[in-house]
Formats: structure tokens, C-alpha cells, sequence
RNA sequence: CGCGGGGUGGAGCAGCCCGGUAGCUCGUCAGGCUCAUAACCUGAAGGUCGUUGGUUCAAAUCCAACCCCCGCAACCA
């Protein structure tokens, strides 16, 4: 918890899920990674100890099947594939501290560990599986879930064939964690969060579980299973691994013990569709393997396309590289973050965002630094004006602008993104409203020494806001950072209790949020 | 009777848990200002809060039934 804006003494880890890369990345990867990169500058700049992770989950048949459509060796489909999430997050100005892939050394290494905590512990029992499979899906299939198809056949819910199968598989004693996990949830209901994804997984794991299949012989593509070569595990396991593979584990000192031990605070950001295997899987591996559980799973929402899911079928699939090309990527940032109430699902579209950006990012804020800065290079030869004794309006203002960092902080503390960006921006239209009303270009003619203090404090209020909202929009706040003069060293939360020195040169000012246009009206971009 | 989410002025949403003048953003209309990125500020119009019934002095908010939309249903952010 970090009420205020006093450092958090504890470490934070945070985590996006891994990407399946066996198609390019898409919006939702996107989303993702800015909402977590996003919540991880933003415990970077109140000054907490942060480590980000993101990457990839290249291991499953899914994968070795995509390679193998495309006529490829399967580490080399991986590697370029990896390619283009690495690349979107360096597009997307992502700063992570480690990008993971599943098909390390050190992720093997890490999985084998937990698997032989877990099998010490007697959770692991060879058995054989048998059931409808689809080779298609990489799936067993309930004999109810199974539709009819031509003839005698069975197709899988997907409508692709199964057959019955028998496989000698590993399997997990997840039936015995039933209880253990409902304990989890009802005295941490912080552990699963919003409440109604708790609610659902509650439901589900009271219903009973059943044991858990956690290796394949199928194919090998994958991590062995300790003295079982003919096995790999499921894809799950080493996947969910990979969050403590960033931390070097096996090894329990170091990384490790800064930020998974006690006294950490570790956060998974993953999307709805995942939220079973982070809060029914992952802590009962975690449980049975003796490790501590993270601190917080957070299950956001999915992103529609005008209302509308975004398939490959519907031919809607935005790259997610297009929108900040054609957008700019703070734009982007800045609409995701904002429009989508975090843990809903958000509605987007290149209309919405021309709108949003235009209104909060063009007119509000990059107008306000404009018209501020605009007067103070014309009027007061690019100094910074001397405040003054502040009036009452300056009061006011001035503590407007001193509550905002305990709204913002409280709204992350919940992971409510889009409440944190609403608070800040409240400044920046009290800001335009105290230019308005104290008129400086009216004063100037009478009294310049007061139009320069108005200038300044609204210098003031965009140097705060800018520093506010960095963690949204990193580029474009340094911009405006620049155009204050600003040191590297004076961009963080800490910063904001230290105002603007009088007597400052400032560079000539520049816009920094251009108005953007709706693209041109054909191709889908 | 599978599970869950949702139906609030033209659009998108908040409010519902803890009943008591229906709020926000965009759009529309009128006005102000002119420092600024056709921006900023002020005001106005516009809603029987999905339907029906119930509880209550009082319901968007609680209860019941029903209608409609959208996801999920053990491996797709």
C-alpha cells in the first residue's frame, strides 16, 4: 500500500503475462505491456525499487505446428517471431528490466526445480490420460462439450476433429488444493483482483478440481521432465515459471530474495482469459512446491475493436505498430490508459482515439503549455518569472494541484489507471480556468509584475503535470520537461515538492501534442 | 434451469455494494475571451436510468420475474 506519495519501502515486482508468439503481436499485447509498463514507471517515479518483466511462452505444440505450416525450423519460427514482441516493445517505449523467453537455459533449469519441489512434496504421479484430443487445438475435450459433425464424427467445441486418445502422462494432485485456494481467496481477496474475476474463480474452484495433466510425450518441444526424457511438461508450467526464472531461480538469494521474498510486493498484470492459470495453478504449484505466492493478480480487460472482438476471421486485427505510426506513440499510450476503464473491457477505434487525444493531450494540456510558455518567451524574454505573493486564486490552485498526487496514488494503488490519469487532468483544466479568469494578457498592460507571476504558476502547473503523467506518456512529458528547463534528475514524484526557480532561461517554446487527424478513409490500418 | 458481464440524454461511460436533487467526456446550440494547437472559459437544450411487478415516506440504486446484447465453458492478450 502507498497512500500519499511517501516511497514504498517495499520492492515491487511486476509482471506482464508472457506472449504466445506464434502470430505477430496484436493490440491486446499491446495493451498489456503499456498498462503494466505504465504501472511500473509509475512506482519507479514515486521512487519504489521496480523490476518489469514481459516476454515470451515459446514453447506448446501450437507453436511447433505454426513452424512447421510455414516450413520452418522451429527455434528459428521462435526466434524471429520473438523478434517482433521485442521490437514492439521498444516501439511502445516499454522499459522493461527483463524480457523473458521461456525457451532459456535458465527457464528450463528454473521449471525443472519447481518440478522436483513439487514431486519431493508427493503432488507428482505418472498415470495414463486418455480422452478426446484434438491435435488441432492442443486439447482434450469432454465428451459433452463434443459436437456432432458428419456422419459418426466428433468435432471438438472449435469444430476441429478429436480422437480418442491415450497418452502416459505426469499429473498434478491439484484436487487436494481445493481448499488451500479458497483460504487464498477469501483471506487475501487483494490476491485476485477486480472482485468479480475472484467471484467467477471461486465459483469454479469450489465446483472441485480435478488432478491436473502436466506433461505431454506427444512431442518435445518443450522442458524435460526430470528423469523422464520422454516426457515434456506442460506448456503452463514452464510458462507460469518464467516469473521466477527473471529472478534467477533456482538460486533464492539476489534477485530472488529482493523481489519474491518477504517483504516484497509481487504483481501479475494478465488478461481475463488467464486468469485460472494464475490463480488456480500457479499458487497451488507455488503451494505444493513450498515457494511464497505473488502478492497481487490483476486480470484486466479485452480490447474491442468497435464493440467488437477482434479475430483474424473478421479481418479487424489491428497491429498495434500501425496505430502508434499513424497516431503517435504516447497517443496510443495515453488512449488505452485513459479511455479503458482498467479490468473492463474498452472499446476503441480510430475515431476514438482522434477524440480523446485531441481533447486531453492537444487542447487541455498541450494547449495550456503553449499559451503559458508562448507568453512567458514574448513577454518575459524566455525567463521564468518571479511568483510573487500568491493570491488567493493562487492558493487555491496551487493546493488543487497538492492533492493530486494522493488521488493518483490511491487510484494505482487499485490499478485504476484510467482514475489516476482522471485526477491529473483535472489540473490541467483548473489550470486553463485560472489562466482564463486571471487574464495575464490583460494584467501584462498594468501590471507585469503580476502577469508574471500568473505565468508562473502556470509554468508551475505544467511542470507538475508534466511530471504527473510521465509514467503515461514518457516522450512527450520529458518534451514538455525540456521546455522547462528541467535536469534529468528533477523528473520524479519527489521532484514535485521542489517548484521552478525564478530566473530559469527557457528553450523557444514548441507544441508537443499535435492535433491528430482521422487517417485516410481507405484500408484498414 | 451451465457460468459471468452488460442494458443510464445523439455516442461512449460513471453512479448501483452503503436507497434520498441523474454525473462525466465527446457531440449539438448560444455567448465570452483573444495569450494559445479552429484552442480556452461560461451557459443551454437533450434521459419515464431494458420491461413488468414488489419492498419503502422515498429506487438508476434493494427484491422477484421477464426481454435483449456480449463473453466464457480447463489450456487465444
Amino acid at each position: 500500500m502507498n497512500p500519499g506519495m511517501t516511497p514504498d519501502s517495499k520492492p515491487f515486482y511486476v509482471t506482464t503475462a508472457i506472449s504466445y508468439p506464434n502470430g505477430k503481436p496484436h493490440i491486446g499485447h499491446a495493451y498489456e505491456a503499456i498498462a503494466t509498463d505504465a504501472i511500473a514507471r509509475f512506482q519507479r517515479l514515486s521512487g519504489r525499487d521496480v523490476r518489469f518483466q514481459t516476454g515470451v511462452d515459446e514453447h506448446g505444440l501450437k507453436m511447433v505446428k505454426t513452424a512447421r505450416e510455414r516450413g520452418m525450423d522451429i527455434r528459428e519460427f521462435a526466434d524471429e517471431m520473438t523478434q517482433y514482441f521485442i521490437d514492439m516493445c521498444d516501439a511502445l517505449n516499454i522499459d522493461y528490466d527483463r524480457f523473458i523467453r521461456t525457451t532459456e537455459e535458465a527457464n528450463h533449469r528454473a521449471a525443472q526445480a519447481i518440478w522436483k519441489r513439487m514431486e519431493e512434496k508427493g503432488d507428482l504421479y505418472l498415470d495414463r490420460y486418455e480422452g478426446w484430443y484434438s491435435v488441432r487445438d492442443e486439447a482434450y475435450y469432454d465428451e459433452k462439450e463434443l459436437i456432432d459433425g458428419e456422419g459418426d464424427e466428433k468435432l471438438s467445441p472449435q469444430g476441429t476433429p478429436v480422437e480418442w486418445t491415450v497418452e502416459e502422462s505426469w499429473f498434478f494432485k491439484l484436487s487436494e488444493y481445493q481448499d488451500k485456494l479458497l483460504e487464498l481467496y477469501e483471506n487475501h481477496p487483494e490476491f485476485l483482483k477486480p472482485d468479480s474475476r475472484r467471484n467467477e474463480i471461486a465459483r469454479f474452484v469450489e465446483g472441485g478440481l480435478r488432478d491436473l495433466s502436466i506433461s505431454r510425450t506427444s512431442f518435445d518441444w518443450g522442458v524435460k521432465v526430470p528423469g523422464d526424457d520422454d516426457h515434456v511438461m506442460y506448456v503452463w508450467l514452464d510458462a507460469l515459471t518464467n516469473y521466477l526464472t527473471g529472478l534467477d531461480f533456482p538460486d533464492e538469494e539476489g534477485l530472488y530474495a529482493r523481489y519474491w521474498g518477504e517483504g516484497a510486493e509481487s504483481v501479475h498484470i494478465i488478461g481475463k482469459d488467464i486468469v485460472r492459470f494464475h490463480t488456480v495453478y500457479w499458487p497451488a504449484f507455488l503451494i505444493s512446491a513450498d515457494l511464497p505466492l505473488p502478492s497481487r493478480v490483476f486480470g484486466h480487460g479485452f480490447l474491442l475493436n468497435r464493440g467488437q472482438k477482434e479475430s483474424k476471421s473478421l479481418g479487424n486485427v489491428t497491429d498495434p505498430m500501425a496505430l502508434a505510426d499513424n497516431f503517435g506513440v504516447d497517443s496510443v499510450r495515453y488512449f488505452l490508459l485513459r479511455e479503458v476503464s482498467f479490468g473492463s473491457d474498452g472499446s476503441y477505434s480510430p475515431e476514438a482515439i482522434v477524440t480523446r487525444c485531441n481533447a486531453d493531450l492537444a487542447n487541455d494540456l498541450g494547449n495550456l503549455a503553449q499559451r503559458t510558455l508562448s507568453m512567458i518567451a514574448k513577454n518575459f524574454d524566455g525567463t521564468v518569472p518571479d511568483p510573487g505573493e500568491p493570491t488567493e486564486a493562487d492558493t487555491a490552485l496551487m493546493a488543487l494541484f497538492e492533492a493530486i498526487p494522493t488521488q493518483a496514488a490511491g487510484a494505482m494503488d487499485e490499478f485504476a489507471i484510467h482514475q489516476a490519469l482522471e485526477a491529473i487532468w483535472k489540473g490541467a483544466a483548473e489550470a486553463n480556468l485560472y489562466i482564463s479568469e486571471q487574464q495575464p494578457w490583460a494584467v501584462r498592460k498594468t501590471d507585469p509584475e503580476r502577469a508574471g507571476a500568473i505565468l508562473y504558476r502556470c509554468a508551475e502547473a505544467v511542470r507538475q503535470l508534466a511530471i504527473l503523467a510521465r509514467w503515461a506518456i514518457p516522450a512527450s512529458a520529458d518534451s514538455l520537461l525540456d521546455q522547462l528547463a528541467q535536469t534529468a534528475e528533477a523528473r520524479d514524484f519527489a521532484a514535485l515538492a521542489k517548484p521552478l526557480e525564478p530566473g530559469l532561461t527557457l528553450p523557444a517554446p514548441q507544441g508537443v501534442f499535435p492535433r491528430l487527424e482521422m487517417p485516410e478513409e481507405q484500408g484498414d490500418s
